[in-house]
DNA sequence: ATGGTTGTTCCACAA
């Protein structure tokens, strides 16, 4: 019954207790960080090693940032999404866990709209698709997991006049976000929970938006054919956000049957 | 309309 998670941890070194703490609490079977904000030399391996997780680290200096950690042996199969060689933000990584392709990524934010952030957001979900069309071709099973930096509707944001100018609400971001979901892909927490309302993944730092429970939903674990009838339960962890020196964005995780 | 917060790095930028 592997557990799988997903956490963008908003620098792994200043989040290292929190985030041992939960990972060694929950044991989760494969565990995808996003914003580590360290070079892949600066990440605290040795660390998740002693609980028993194998890393691979996709760091950058200062931003950005992910890992894939596993509990079983993987074999990693890009650092990058592919279709753009010139691209060097770390936002991508893919491995094979089992025979299961597990896919953890840190979409652009895209802000402000209407700069090269905005264009550069839309090339990258438009090499995403790309990358989905390609495996679901080959017949690969595969979760694609993390940050998607993307409010898919007005259900998933506190108030949706306020984020009528932000890159994550944009006609053409929520469009390219339905081409990807609309390849046959499954939105593992819709699937268990449909009637959900407010279901926030994120509370910003500012303007006490935890404590009043003004939050996002932007973080997603999406699910091949196969492994969505394979999906067994799906839910956020909202625990954490609520700890000292938490990050922005709390866990999701998923299960999957044998 | 503005300011509110956090992290990293260097005195700004990204979120």
């Amino acid at each position: 019954m592997p557990l799988l998670a997903t956490w963008n941890v908003n620098s792994v070194r200043a989040r290292l207790p929190l985030v041992l703490e939960w990972a060694g609490r929950v044991r989760p079977d494969i565990l995808l960080f996003q914003e580590i904000k360290c070079e892949t030399a600066s990440f605290p391996e040795m660390e998740f090693k002693s609980l028993g997780y194998e890393c691979l680290i996709v760091g950058q200096k200062s931003y950005n940032g992910v890992a894939l950690l596993s509990r079983q042996p993987f074999v990693s199969v890009s650092t990058a999404l592919p279709g753009d060689d010139a691209d060097a933000q770390a936002r991508y990584v893919e491995a094979d866990v089992g025979n299961i392709r597990v896919i953890g990524l840190y979409l652009p934010n895209g802000n402000p709209i209407g700069t090269d952030k905005f264009a550069y957001k839309l090339g990258w979900m438009e090499r995403l698709i790309a990358r989905a069309k390609d495996l679901l071709a080959q017949g690969i099973p595969f979760v694609m997991a993390g940050d998607f930096n993307v409010i898919p509707s007005d259900e998933d944001v506190f108030d949706p006049k306020a984020f009528a100018q932000d890159a994550l609400t944009q006609p053409e971001v929520r469009r390219l976000w339905r081409t990807l979901l609309n390849l046959g892909l499954y939105d593992a927490f819709a699937l268990c929970h449909p009637q959900a309302e407010r279901a926030w993944t994120f509370w910003d730092y500012q303007a006490g938006a935890w404590q009043r429970d003004l939050g996002l939903r932007i973080d997603f674990i999406l699910l091949s054919p196969g492994l969505a009838d394979r999906l067994v339960e799906c839910a956020v962890d909202k625990e954490p956000r609520g700890r000292d020196k938490a990050s922005d964005h709390t866990p999701v995780w998923c299960r999957l049957n044998e």
